[in-house]
DNA sequence: TTGAAAGCGCTACCAC
DNA sequence: GTGGTAGCGCTTTCAA
């Protein structure tokens, strides 16, 4: 407890005023203040101005918490934002855009990180459940979702970002990341490569498997061998991408003529092998992600872009359409990417 | 409502099971449901297991906010931030520190974005309060805070972060804004540049109007004059940027011969700008805030580095320390940046 | 060990 | 117009 303060009365740290209080302060029911300060206009003039300066002295702000526990309310003006990193750009991108939405329903967002941990997400889910979100965006860090089932079906909303849902029936938002890696490949062959590595994460991580997949369809397609040495992942930091780029870019007869990365963090890493190595006009590369300073670089940096603001746009909007009631079958709505030529990818193979 | 789907009961979507529901299905009190649900071990084993039961079968998730109400708890679990636009790389950094030091205290964060209106910044710290969040950290958008006043007498904690608190008193961790601008100014003096010009942000931010100081500062102590035509502000995008870029770096004797950035925006663009006009091997450049690709670029991107993830962990343990009752006075930390060389702004002014 | 009653801050309903 | 009473989902007494 704390002294009081410059003659005002101070109360112990979180300790707010309530309704109670103001309406002794103000000399009227508890129930004038509520009216007041919901802007009921039923009130006389003078009690109101009354309960406004007791609102005013006592700093009183009414309980949200409270008001919607009476009120019974479904609604608790807030939704959840799981992603992988918000330091990422992807998850910063995506987050925006769900805030967004969520102002323009005057809505508040809570957010976390999960850093591809699925005990995390399960921690976080669970947490705010408790909280009574009106729902979750969520980019899942976790294989398999059906830990989820019970909660959606007692009326949890749930919306899938980036990734599908596994063991559970819900909404999805996602790239075709198979596609884009397609389109990736597909253009480094055109321009008569042969021999092009694939650096990507996890591939316990959805996105990265499409995306191997891609460029393994796309090779098949072309008649071009897999070489299984050209490919490497698990690669979770710039440093451990650039090692690896590094590892195969050694001069050699078997070294790729072009790079294919799969991922931001990816890209930055290659890039800086080919930098170092004195490589950026001779070996070719793709990137996953878009980058803020990617048409600064030189040459270039060409890549695969998502499209980010819309991913969450989609996303929001159909977790929206779910807490107004919507009851349709579980929709899966897939993105188209785009590839971006500004010159890295356009490198012809080397001549040996 | 809904119907009953594959046999188990389906509640009205929003509502959920509450604690009266599963100690009627468990056939016991609602005061040993509660026990069981809190892990308190006086209760038999029998009956806990009759009460697990109806919690899985009801996919009861107790209300953590009526707990909450009813334990007069002072903590929701809960910190706002509130920062300028999550979705640019210093918030979103800033962002995950903050998440990083409410994780290991086991809360969760409210995000919002301010994008420089003050408007939003009233709208969201009167929504926040009204959720009783235990704290606010934020990066104002408002000229004058003193519309704190009352809430921070009634309790309420908030830190300031990036920039100082105006009209109440409370705890900030800043930057060294003029001393950043001082060491990148003196930096491009001591290469024998004259002519240097200040690009920036809205003057109505206080980082921006440091940093011109800053800038101003040293360009006097040199004995430089000020040239007014070299200061451009009120640039919100690298394309603004751009094209005042373009504007200066007009080829007449009165160009500048170094441009100091005062953001990360405003880099994007003056940075294009110099390639545009093939001058990025003539023209020094640096700027404040740093790029995951800046060393990349040709010349590598010179820029004066703040420590993002340590100014956010620095405002969370000062926000803590209110939370747990530390009364002591404001606190004002400010942290140094650091000038991080990398070619761009070494270039030598070139001969006329 | 278990449970009934009161009450957290607020609002719905119904009297006055 | 105004105010009492009941009760949202939960926990805290305190009895049994």
């Amino acid at each position: 407890m704390s002294e009081p303060v410059g003659g005002l009365p101070v109360a112990p740290v979180g300790d707010r005023a309530t309704m109670r209080d103001v309406a002794a302060l103000a000399g009227v029911s508890l129930k004038t203040v509520s009216r007041v300060v919901n802007g009921e206009t039923t009130v006389a003039p003078e009690l109101a101005e009354r309960v406004q300066r007791a609102v005013a002295r006592l700093a009183y702000r009414p309980n949200r918490t409270a008001s919607n526990l009476r009120r019974g309310s479904a609604r608790t003006g807030v939704i959840g934002a799981l992603l992988q990193d918000v330091s990422n750009s992807f998850s910063a991108g995506l987050l925006r855009s769900l805030e967004d939405q969520a102002r323009a329903r005057r809505d508040v967002v809570l957010t976390a990180s999960l850093d591809e941990e699925a005990e995390r997400e399960h921690l976080l889910v669970s947490d705010l459940v408790g909280r009574r979100v009106d729902g979750l965006v969520m980019m899942p860090a976790s294989v398999d979702q059906s830990y989820l089932a019970a909660d959606v079906a007692a009326g949890l909303r749930v919306v899938f970002v980036d990734r599908q849902p596994r063991g559970v029936a819900a909404d999805s938002v996602t790239v075709d990341n198979r596609r884009g890696a397609v389109m990736a490949t597909n253009h480094l062959l055109s321009l008569g490569h042969r021999r092009i590595a694939f650096l990507a994460d996890l591939t316990s991580i959805e996105t990265s498997r499409e995306r191997r997949l891609g460029y393994e369809a796309a090779l098949r397609e072309a008649g071009v061998d897999l070489d299984p040495d050209l490919v490497v992942t698990g690669l979770r930091t710039p440093d451990a991408a650039e090692e690896a780029a590094i590892g195969l870019l050694d001069g050699s007869a078997h070294a790729p003529t072009a790079v294919f990365a799969g991922r931001n963090v990816v890209t930055i890493g290659v890039a800086r092998a080919l930098r170092t190595l004195g490589l950026s006009h001779q070996v070719a590369l793709v990137g996953f992600d878009d980058f803020p300073l990617a048409e600064l670089l030189v040459p270039g940096l060409t890549v695969v872009r998502q499209d980010v603001a819309r991913l969450g746009r989609e996303a929001a909007e159909q977790l929206y359409a779910r807490i107004e009631g919507d009851t349709s079958p579980p929709r899966a709505r897939v993105i188209p990417p785009r590839l971006v030529l500004r010159g890295s990818g356009e490198i012809a193979p080397r001549r040996r």
